[in-house]
DNA sequence: TCTTAACATGCCTGTCTGGTTATATGCCTG
DNA sequence: CAGGCATATAACCAGACAGGCATGTTAAGA
């Protein structure tokens, strides 16, 4: 689990993540849109499949990578474990956050 | 948010707040437990209480800390936009389990 | 006030890691 | 099969950080 965390913790991963999270990439694209170095970007994305975070397969010259969503469902199943601490203040704190946006 | 991943992202803080999960406790208590130096104790607690993860309260000579549920909540809220994710996943295992029999 | 208890903090050091540059690997086209 | 892409990997460097030791700080008690 610690593993896990220590992956997001990186902003660059997190990006990642993101323009993922809309669809699937190739390395060239998130690099285009990251704005950083395609070997910088290459050892994120070995961080994020070593962790389980993301997959690729291969289009002739190109790696394709997507989210894999089960590191993601242990984090939630981690955090369940922390739910009833702050279920009871929830309410106030999505009114927070609507109201920021 | 990638702050607060990068906190969680080390093993002796995530055992700190496993054992806070339980019951608040005072610094001491966690050196005995958890079988590190105070020094090193306490500059987690003070990471986590920046983070906002917990908070102190002062008694006698301790320093009572317990667990505070915002940044879980804001990890939760972080989690539910890759939610759908891991949703379409169990369903597709579901149709894949439903077309096996 | 002196001492002790319970923590916090400063400094130092070894280790880990993210970024860059250079190079290797694999695929596709002519 | 030569050459150009797209990507991975290697070697190196600089900054961050966890741990240990020593010391500062505050509160309670004699």
């Amino acid at each position: 689990m610690v593993g896990a965390f220590a992956v997001l913790g990186e902003a660059n991963r997190l990006r990642i993540l993101e323009h993922l999270r809309g669809s699937e990439c190739s390395v060239g694209e998130l690099v285009d849109r990251l704005g950083m170095s395609q070997p910088a970007v290459s050892k994120h994305l070995r961080v994020l499949r070593e962790a389980g975070f993301v997959s690729s397969r291969i289009a002739a010259q190109q790696r394709i990578y997507r989210i894999e969503p089960e590191p993601f469902a242990e984090m939630e199943h981690w955090l369940a474990q922390y739910r009833r601490l702050w279920d009871r203040h929830l309410d106030a704190l999505e009114r927070h956050l609507d109201n920021q946006e």
